[in-house]
DNA sequence: CCGATAAGGTTGCGAGCGCAACCATTTGTG
DNA sequence: CACAAATGGTTGCGCTCGCAACCTTATCGG
């Protein structure tokens, strides 16, 4: 345990946590890259909209940005991008002709049956790495800082 | 404990791991973010300099760059920018003349010796959340992920 | 029923970042 | 000793992102 007087004097930036969470999460974003990137040619915004779009057909950019925690305009271009190369559709919704419908394509569903099942296997790969009595250690504690930080959806 | 078969047709990216990472940095440094930013006007690579100049004086930008993991162009315009708020100097180096070192100025060091303290409570009232045990296993898992990522210095 | 306000979504713009190219200096090699 | 290659660091450029402003459509209040 690594406990430490809230007066020390200086900092270590490699003991820092805040430091550590985002070079750990620079680290898995790289990790996964190659799943999305190399060989679908999606970008991570991309990515975020394709699996939410799969997992739940016909939501709205707004629903996009609030799952994805992504500001709305990323969400937007994403999208266009998405839509630019076929992979998802967009339908104006007949009860408020504000918002469109966003779905995907035959195509889109083809990569996207393709790409889940290799993501999954990314993920399983990275955590394997850890014992399960780590994982769920790991996994405990996350989820109480997303609490405490109201992460959650 | 999560344990999911890699062989599943959707992902949900509320609980795909590299999502919650990446929102759990970007919350970490959201905040963490009122001590560097509101107070002192650092943005996060001039308080990762700040830091790790604080800790390290007479380092070079190489060194900067190298123990933050930033890109030394990165490094390079958070100097600048330091340097020109003078909280730090620089003085060629004789040995080699290409390289400069880096050094904290007196309104430096006043500004690193308040803003480390509150640093590191900040961080500790973040960690507070979670219960000695929690934490134990959260920072366990957290090194061996950052050994199987090879993200340590 | 009309005007004000709000909500879904897009776009112009400026800031920050990484890549590649560059300058200056040092090191290695014939 | 000279020249090629490598190293520390900076800068031009294009790309991405978030903010603010905007357009369109819905909703609310009088």
């Amino acid at each position: 345990m690594t406990a430490r007087p809230t007066l020390e004097r200086t900092l270590e930036l490699a003991a820092f946590v805040p430091f550590r969470l985002n070079r750990l999460a620079a680290g898995t974003s790289q990790y996964l890259a190659i799943v999305y990137q190399e060989r679908f040619g999606l970008d991570i915004p991309q990515w975020r909209v394709m699996a939410t779009v799969g997992s739940q057909q016909d939501c709205t950019a707004q629903y996009i940005a609030a799952s994805t925690r992504m500001h709305k305009t990323r969400v937007s271009r994403a999208i266009a991008e998405l839509e630019a190369r076929q992979l998802i559709e967009r339908a104006s919704s007949a009860q408020d002709r504000r918002e469109r419908q966003v779905r995907l394509s035959k195509s889109g569903r083809r990569m996207y049956t393709e790409l889940v099942p290799l993501a999954l296997a990314r993920e399983s790969s990275l955590l394997e790495c850890l014992s399960p009595e780590q994982l769920a250690g790991f996994l405990t504690g996350l989820e109480t800082l997303e609490r405490f930080l109201q992460l959650e959806d």
